[in-house]
DNA sequence: GCTGAGACTGCTGAATCCGCAGATGGCATG
DNA sequence: CATGCCATCTGCGGATTCAGCAGTCTCAGC
């Protein structure tokens, strides 16, 4: 017989988040396993997930270059030395998007949210130490046009950053 | 000759950020590497920082071992479909540290931080929906000993994610 | 019913991973 | 100052894994 195209098909008919690239049950499955190991060989994917290696590659390469997915090493800064990191809740008044995209555009910035609630933006922001936080937080962020009001808090202790929302 | 222990031995003079590990220069070289590209050959990175094949092999080892990083698929909750997502400032009287670990040990919270300014503690809580989301935030976060407030920032769009401080 | 696109499998050669000596330098001890 | 221990690096060979390429199958559209 063929195989996985069976559950690849009939599987997506949930999934419908709204947006684009629509990721089916297997996908999840094997975003799953890269969650728990970003190294795990294919051919052990395949084997969890009921997929051939090749086919796991493909995949993989297509969620990769959708980016839907990216692995990477992930650290704790603050853990590797000499660096000051903050979150920094901004008030934005007008179009949110400018504003947005002037952070996403900063090096400095590694993640950029939209809420809903007290801030409109979220903003997480890696600096070498206290001055060159000043300097990005005072003069880049506050000087943007449409940023109403700022307001940071300086991370003391990173307790705890995991990325295993598909194993519970 | 020898090759890598100069480099390996003479650099840790810096990066005192005051905890354990220690991370000399060329294990961060190793990092960046990984923070690019977690599946890249230890060939390609032992070119890239000036080590054996075997020696950054070593090396990645430890560093997972020790903790101080992770190479990890990482996705967008959002786009991944069906998940609600939120920061969570939250005001703690007393000890932070029971609070801390509390919200540590529950699955949705995926990021757990201390901070200094008008937040204790910043949390991230990926969840399946509204109803749940509301159950974690209002059932048990705000249920906890010591938890004088909290306040919520529900994600709207997520624009930038990355781990790339080392590259820059 | 036919055709094109998309996805999976199986295969083969090349590249990569993995464990294991052996060697070297730093460091503490005698 | 000599010696032994520990940590780290190198080099190598075998097993594993990766990467590309037909060929097959299903589904959707005409």
């Amino acid at each position: 017989m063929h195989g996985g195209s069976v559950a690849s098909r009939s599987a997506d008919t949930r999934s419908g988040s709204g947006s684009s690239p629509t990721i089916d049950a297997v996908s999840l499955a094997i975003i799953e396993q890269l969650q728990e190991d970003g190294r795990r060989p294919y051919a052990a994917i395949g084997k969890a997930v009921g997929l051939s290696e090749a086919a796991v590659r493909q995949r993989v390469q297509k969620l990769l270059d959708q980016g839907v997915m990216q692995i990477v090493a992930v650290t704790d800064p603050l853990t590797v030395g000499f660096r000051r990191q903050a979150m920094v809740g901004v008030r934005v008044e007008g179009d949110l998007d400018p504003v947005a995209d002037a952070l996403t555009a900063m090096a400095e910035c590694e993640y950029v949210v939209m809420t809903a609630g007290s801030f409109d933006l979220m903003v997480e922001v890696v600096c070498e130490d206290d001055d060159h936080l000043l300097e990005v937080i005072n003069k880049r962020i506050r000087a943007l046009p449409g940023v109403r009001s700022t307001e940071s808090f300086v991370y003391l202790k990173l307790k705890k950053q995991t990325y295993m929302w598909g194993t519970r």
